[in-house]
DNA sequence: AGCTATTGATAATC
DNA sequence: TGATTATCAATAGCT
């Protein structure tokens, strides 16, 4: 088609090849987007000219790196190394034992257990008879935490009770002064803290 | 080019589209062949069929793969490269998920809690209660249908003794003669099961 | 699958 | 490069 006819080899005139590479990728590419549209085929084009440079085609709707994941998939034949292999194996062994912890998951949650038989029943009650027998303590451990810090409080109320009311007196030594409804901080206190004194080495029972 | 024009949409013809395709196909395939040999450039194509049949060409002196890993060299695309970030990424997520996972165990399981503060035990608690009480019903389910099938099995016995014990004394009429050693059912059965009526309500034991 | 009238691609040229 | 056009090649419709 041309002019003239030519031979299937090589053109050696660089600049007419050049030309005929630029025509004729243009040709193959215009096809390739013909036979895509009518035949709703899907059809990808890779073209390297004699000085590499690039050119690509992809029909609509997909690209490079899906049709090549799809050719692998469909003709078994590997593009590319085994890191694929390795990392799709990977996944695949995750998802499984995903699913293992999931299954636990729910089974220790009291769902999805119609599958199981009486003797798979068992251990997973005491799983979870432990589990409740851990959380109490934990929860115990917390209760007795705030208890003690609760007394430690409480105990360095009265301290500091204890000091202000000798703070008082000692002011009320000095300026010979009564005040009957004293504004100082131990006159505001409860009572039950001001009235005790602190016991000595209350510390200790940390 | 052909017998008449066509316009450029997809075939609807199911057998026209196919041998379409298969013409088509060829004339790319050879467009291919001749730009790499007029051009001495490097090509290569993927089709897949509406049928999802695969096509491939590659001009000769190269490969499929050595073609795109050349195509990823210059033209500084990833092909698979994205690919593996994809799997890495997904590694990732699926990883993270399982650590949650066997973190929500461990902590169902009672290990693990020393992170927790008080308010997160209690969901926790919950969950468990909800699971113990999930599979002591279950077992409770068990436990009911095995003392129905008991039952069963014990009422059927009794009809089985009663039906047997009433041939036994039709035979021994009919006959009007006495089989000491009868080679009855009945007669053959173990004494136990013949004398004694079955005891009501024995698998209330269990 | 083949055939062929027809359209489409392109080699040569400017 | 880009446009033109005489030729050749691809193929649509038919068998």
């Amino acid at each position: 088609m041309g002019r003239g006819k030519i031979e299937i080899k090589r053109i050696e005139n660089s600049t007419n090849r050049q030309v005929t590479f630029s025509k004729r990728r243009n040709g193959i590419v215009k096809k390739a987007k013909e036979i895509s549209v009518l035949c709703e085929s899907e059809i990808a084009i890779v073209i390297f000219s004699s000085l590499n440079k690039i050119s690509e085609f992809c029909s609509p709707n997909t690209s490079l790196p899906k049709m090549l994941e799809k050719y692998q998939h469909h003709s078994g034949k590997k593009l590319w190394d085994a890191k694929h292999e390795n990392l799709s194996a990977e996944i695949d062994r995750i998802k499984r034992e995903n699913d293992n912890m999931q299954n636990e998951l729910r089974r220790l949650k009291g769902e999805d257990l119609t599958s199981l038989n009486p003797r798979e029943l068992i251990p997973i009650e005491e799983a979870l008879q432990n589990g409740v027998t851990s959380v109490r303590a934990k929860q115990m451990e917390f209760l007795n935490m705030m208890k003690l810090n609760g007394k430690m409080l409480e105990e360095e109320n009265k301290k500091l009770t204890y000091l202000l009311h000798h703070q008082e007196l000692a002011r009320e030594g000095n300026h010979s002064g009564c005040h009957q409804g004293g504004s100082g901080y131990a006159s505001r206190m409860p009572m039950a803290l001001r009235v005790q004194p602190v016991q000595p080495n209350l510390q200790e029972a940390k």
